[in-house]
Order: structure tokens, then C-alpha cells, then sequence
DNA sequence: TATTTTAACTTGTCCATACAATATATCTGA
DNA sequence: TCAGATATATTGTATGGACAAGTTAAAATA
């Protein structure tokens, strides 16, 4: 018999209501007494829940006005956890080059696949990312079939993979492992991203932990940094 | 007149023992009642101070056994926050390649500097880190010697700048903002790394911000990532 | 002796309450 | 009309207490 903590469930349920749009980002949620209230309980219970909610990125505190919904869950690490996406100002265009479809995972994945992500299949797709028409990066997502059925590309949130995972399936980023590496580019590559063959292009290997038990999603980035190099920040 | 918070002020306290070594690492803190009796208050102010050392690094929470006093601050981003050393399991040997001294900023520095910063000379150093006895990264760093006296690299704690720092004076990396790019090798980094010039190395420039107001670090570091590529992971 | 139970101590959750600090709209007076 | 005071709603800090859940070592038991 496991324990319920009231606050989790607080937190669950504002969760799905702001991943379903119920309480839409920039807004502000209802503030705490009513959400006491609401769950027949105090605020020190409804401000924990509001505290994991805001350590997970959803939500904003401001004192004396409330607590604003936020647009996207929080950045940590190289990249955005919603992807490229939302990891730069400029306007970024996506070609989807690979549409989602049924293959053999690939050997270059850089992690070790657990034994039930073996033994399945996996979803595979590719898309390349455009700044001012130059591509930037080119993108390979691989993720098992038996964790999540393959996913259109038409069918994607706003053109983003993430957020149809989020808004559409419920399935939350955790974390994730990246590897970094300075290489040349082959010959493939220097081709669909419009550069010289040796070039050096940052290689980026990720996996990304998932809400889902046996999903993992995992993904193999090429970035010319030539003129957009990666930029993120940090605090403590 | 600036309202002191309790909480505060025993999160303060808490840090600057374990920063002393008054708590050494893997120690456990006295218990939250013991505090509470200490600073004459109540369990929940303890823990908020606890909680927010939590979410700085410096301890752990283990349920039924106590907190936990952590070796080091933890880390976000690509690289650890206390640098280099924390961040690979392998044995890193370091070279100070140019002992600290008083310079003009160099132009190189990928970001903008304070006018505070302008105004004054600066402190720099060179460091270059072998795993195997092969070079693997170049570190150059910078700060304005307005804000921090030249520190001799005999006097480094463990060899680490960064323990240093937060040792020997209580100053704490804040955060940092960071700029990836993937470049050829130039003639002088290539000799001191040992590849041929033109080879892809990864360069980053970090800007550290520190607890000391106008105290911020320059870091502009080229890896080598053929046979160690930077790794980082991170969770929500 | 070896195993199980118990007791003591730790952190985790939750309740009920009070007042401080901040933001915003409303009222008041010049 | 407009600036300043005021009222109200919000989050932030803090008190004091209770019981749950996990850990460990001592005590009881086989």
C-alpha cells in the first residue's frame, strides 16, 4: 500500500492542467488560499506543491501577485529540454528530411541500449534546422516502438517533437546524458549542411530520461557553430 | 533597514563550516532538532535553510540517517562548476603554463566586459590539463585584479583554483553563462596540444559570476575531444 | 550464538495560525 | 485632475505541534 502525499497530487493535477492549456502559459494560476481551498487542505501543502512545480519550470513565482505559468519547462544543460527549438531567438525553420518511420536502431547511437530497447524496434526520423535559409543542424531522433508508437511529423505541436510529447502524451523530460565532440565533417554531412568536408562541426550524442519508464529518447545533433555557436547559461 | 531572515542567516552559518571544513565532506550535519535548538527556532525554518543548501550543493538529505555534507558544489551546465577537475573520473595532471600575472584584457574574451572591468588591469593565467600524459585541454583564465588579488598557483588548494575560491575566500561561482563552437586548431594551440593544426577542437568561452559583486571569471578553453569528449547529465 | 523485535533517532509530510513584504487598485484630498 | 494615502489580495517568513517513514543499534528471544 503505497502512501499518497497530498502535495504530489496537488502537483500532478496542476501539472496536467497547465500541460492541457487549462491554465495557459503567462497566465496566473490561482493563488494559494484557493487552491487550499480547493483540496480542503493548507497552504504549507499547497506551497510545496508549487515549489516542485517550480524547481520542474512550470511556473513562475512573483510575490505579491501570484504564480505565472511559464512557456516551456526549464533549460538546464547544453540544450533546451524541449529541444533546439527553444534554444535560440532567431527564426529557426525546420525541414523534416527523415519523415518518423520503423527501422533498425543504428550502431552510431552513442549510449547503451537496455535490453528491452533491443529487442524492440525503433521510430527513427531526421530534420535539419535553418537560420536566415543556412542550415544549422542536422538532427537524428531515434526511440523504441514498443515505448511510444511512431508520431507523424504533421502531427507535431507547433512543429516541435517535445511539446506533442508533452501536450499530447503526457511524457515529461527527467534529465538527460550529452557527449560532446569537435569533429570533421564527413562527407554526408558537409553535404546536407552546405559546408566543406573536414570541417569542424560540434557532434553532439544525447539521451533524454523520460517520465515514461522504458523511454528513452535518443538523439545525435551536428551543429556548424560557425556563425551560431551554443550558447547557454546557468544559476545556481 | 534590510529585514534579516532567520533562515538566512543559518544557511550562511552552515555554509561557512562546511566551507572551513568545520563539517568535512561525507560527514552528516547535527540533526534539524539539534539546530533548532542551537538557533532557537523551529523545524521548519531549519529545513528551509537546509533546503536551500540542498539546492546549492552542499549537502545531500538522506531520510532516517541525516544531511550529508557533499565534496563538492554540484554541477550544472557542460563543465562543473568548480572547473575542470571535478569533472572527469580519469587522472588529470595539471600544468600551470603561465603563472598569474597582471596583464591587459585580451580582445579574445568572447564576452562584454563592466566598465568597472575596463577601468582596471587584470589577472592571468594558463593552465593546460593531461589525462595519460597527453594534453587534453588549454585553460585560459581572467579577472580584474580590482575585484581580487593576484593568487600564486603554489597557493592553489588541491591544485584547484576553484577550491581555492571558495576556501580561502569564501567566494561562491553563482552561475555562468557559456559559448560553444567547434573550430580547426590554430598553429599555437595545435603545438601546445600536440595535434596537427586545422584538427577540430572544441573551444568554449565560460563567464563565471561569482558571490563577490563585481567579481566575475574568464575562461576560454580549447578540448581536445577525440578520446575524451565532455560528458554532462542533468535532471529536473 | 544468531535472529527477531523493539526503541530511539532521523528526516518527511501535514495541520493551523500569525504577521511581514510586495503589488495593485481604490479612495481621498489638494 | 493628479498625487498620495489606504485597503486588499497575494506570496514570504516563522511559530508550534503532530504523526509517518526510514535507519540504526540495543534489547529480547529463539
Amino acid at each position: 500500500m503505497k502512501k499518497i502525499k497530498k502535495y504530489h497530487q496537488i502537483q500532478e493535477y496542476i501539472k496536467k492542467r497547465i500541460q492541457t492549456q487549462k491554465y495557459p502559459p503567462d497566465s496566473y494560476l490561482p493563488s494559494e488560499n484557493e487552491f487550499c481551498v480547493q483540496f480542503g487542505t493548507t497552504r504549507t501543502t499547497v506551497r510545496k506543491a508549487l515549489e516542485e512545480l517550480l524547481k520542474e519550470g512550470f511556473i513562475a513565482k512573483e510575490q505579491g501577485k501570484g504564480s505565472k505559468v511559464l512557456e516551456r519547462g526549464k533549460y538546464l544543460g547544453l540544450l533546451s529540454v524541449k529541444g533546439f527549438s527553444g534554444s535560440t531567438d532567431y527564426k529557426v525553420k525546420t525541414r523534416v528530411t527523415v519523415e518518423p518511420k520503423v527501422v533498425e536502431w543504428d550502431p552510431i547511437i552513442g549510449f547503451p541500449l537496455s535490453e528491452d530497447e533491443k529487442s524492440s524496434k525503433c521510430v527513427y526520423f531526421q530534420r535539419v534546422r535553418y537560420i536566415d535559409d543556412k542550415p544549422v543542424v542536422l538532427e537524428n531522433n531515434w526511440y523504441a516502438l514498443d515505448a511510444l508508437e511512431p508520431i507523424r511529423s504533421e502531427e507535431f505541436v507547433e512543429g516541435s517533437f517535445f511539446k506533442t510529447l508533452s501536450q499530447e502524451y503526457l511524457i515529461e523530460i527527467m534529465g538527460a546524458e550529452q557527449e560532446l565532440r569537435s569533429v570533421p565533417a564527413s562527407g554526408d554531412i558537409a553535404k546536407k549542411m552546405g559546408i566543406t568536408v573536414g570541417a569542424p562541426i560540434l557532434h553532439i550524442s544525447i539521451r533524454f530520461r523520460t517520465s515514461r519508464p522504458n523511454l528513452n529518447l535518443y538523439g545525435d545533433l551536428y551543429c556548424n557553430t560557425t556563425d551560431y555557436p551554443i550558447r547557454n547559461s546557468y544559476f545556481l
